[in-house]
DNA sequence: TAGTGGTCTAGACCACATA
DNA sequence: ATGTGGTCTAGACCACTAC
């Protein structure tokens, strides 16, 4: 029989373009996909804006429109871009109109988030610290590294709902105010995104039930017999690197927190 | 210029066999994977076992490898298949040995899952009832419909940490008792799948912070001051049916709910 | 009309598992 | 050695969006 030639191109060096593939043996999907995280992560392509077609992007790494597909198919799975049909691939950011709040994941038990409208936000501090041993264990930090640490009450129809405090690495976040806090009228990691790049990606939480303190309950207006949802969040920004430490108290006897399991 | 014939090859009435594609005007794979749903759903696969290869499947609908392929990708995406290189595709099962209690998001904080060794089971009671309008609601019955009602404590290394009461639908599992559920020595919707029948692919979960009643801080060994998570979970088969409702009262002093956001 | 992502096909080779 | 799923390519057509 004759044997027939094989269909593999002649693929030029593969991928010479600066940048190690992670464990160099990897699928050429998932070295693209490497390759797109960079651009993501240096800013080539900012939250919202739209990036090169999927033409663009196989002839610039050199590959069949098919492999930057499937690159794209994972990150797109991730949430960390957004395809829409007839008009392109778009970085996904905080500030979305329809997933607004994209990790609070507390409901009002009668009626949608939609129809209650944004939350009220009162900032009850902001300032720079010095971290603990438990914060900078969660951020990544040596204990004592600076860190910018506030505390808000979230009030939904003017009912004091959620009490949330928050350490961000302050060499990162150096120069958040109150005031910057306060004045951006979306979600918080939109204007982290905003005003210093930071783009959170992923997320863990430890959810507990327990009782507030004294100064929690005022500030909830709610009884120290009150038993409320302590949710710790750890945030992550892109290649795993935590950013934010956030715990929430949650009143929920108005409220739940929603989740999907499958 | 010669006109080149569409590559469309002739694809027989699309799809004569039995069963309505859903919109009738949906993608192929979408077709496809709706096809596979309902063999799952007749039981023509169990769980555990293997489907046909991917060419098999291609054969049998008449489309390409890569049809089904697609297909097939959303539906382990799912959990509903699982894939395993050079061995074949299988139906999930809640019996897996490294993904057992894949609904249960409660962890030690200390130590993890496995080390923590297999949860012992208290069986408190398990009865024919006649079923609530709540559990009505939740189950898709008719008020006053047959339920199966049963109550139980999970306990890890001898604390008991878990108080759980479950509602099942009668007329689908008519004839369980507590000594199938004491029995069987794994997750029970590993016997719920063995011997009757049923997976459960999703769940939805409402979370809220309460304080037990004094039965409850009883069975738990806790004082009624007690914060506990309570998590009311809706569990659906293929089809969004839903099969079960169960609330489970979680001690959260030694152990948190882990839940990851993206 | 042109450009984008979405679907579908076809065929080749690779990696892994089993016999 | 054989069969499975995994990767990669290539090219065609479809559906949606914008101009």
């Amino acid at each position: 029989m004759s044997s027939i030639p094989p269909t593999v191109p002649e693929l030029a060096p593969p991928l010479a373009a600066g940048g190690l593939p992670a464990p160099a043996f990897s699928p050429l999907y998932q070295q693209i996909k490497g390759l797109l995280l960079q651009s993501l992560e240096s800013g080539e392509w900012k939250p919202g804006e739209s990036i090169p077609s999927e033409m663009d992007l196989a002839a610039r790494f050199r590959v069949s429109q098919g492999t930057v597909r499937k690159a794209i198919d994972e990150l797109a799975s991730e949430n960390l871009l957004v395809r829409r049909q007839g008009k392109g691939t778009f970085v996904a950011t905080h500030a979305e109109q329809h997933v607004q709040y994209r990790f609070l994941k507390l409901m009002p038990d009668r009626g949608d988030a939609d129809t209650e409208g944004p939350a009220e936000r009162r900032i009850i501090d902001c300032r720079s610290s010095r971290a603990s041993a438990e914060v900078a264990r969660a951020l990544g930090l040596r204990s004592g590294e600076s860190v910018i640490q506030a505390r808000r009450v979230l009030a939904f129809r003017g009912v004091p709902t959620i009490l949330e405090d928050l350490w961000l690495p302050g060499v990162t976040f150096k120069g958040l105010t109150a005031q910057q806090m306060s004045d951006y009228p979306g979600p918080t990691y939109a204007m982290l995104e905003l005003e210093f790049g930071v783009r959170m990606v992923r997320a863990d939480e430890k959810i507990r039930a327990v009782l507030p303190d004294a100064e929690q309950s005022t500030l909830l207006q709610v009884t120290p017999a009150t038993p409320l949802l302590s949710v710790v969040r750890t945030s992550y920004t892109y290649n795993d690197v935590p950013m934010e430490l956030r715990r929430g108290l949650y009143r929920t006897d108005t409220h739940h927190y929603r989740n999907e399991l499958s």
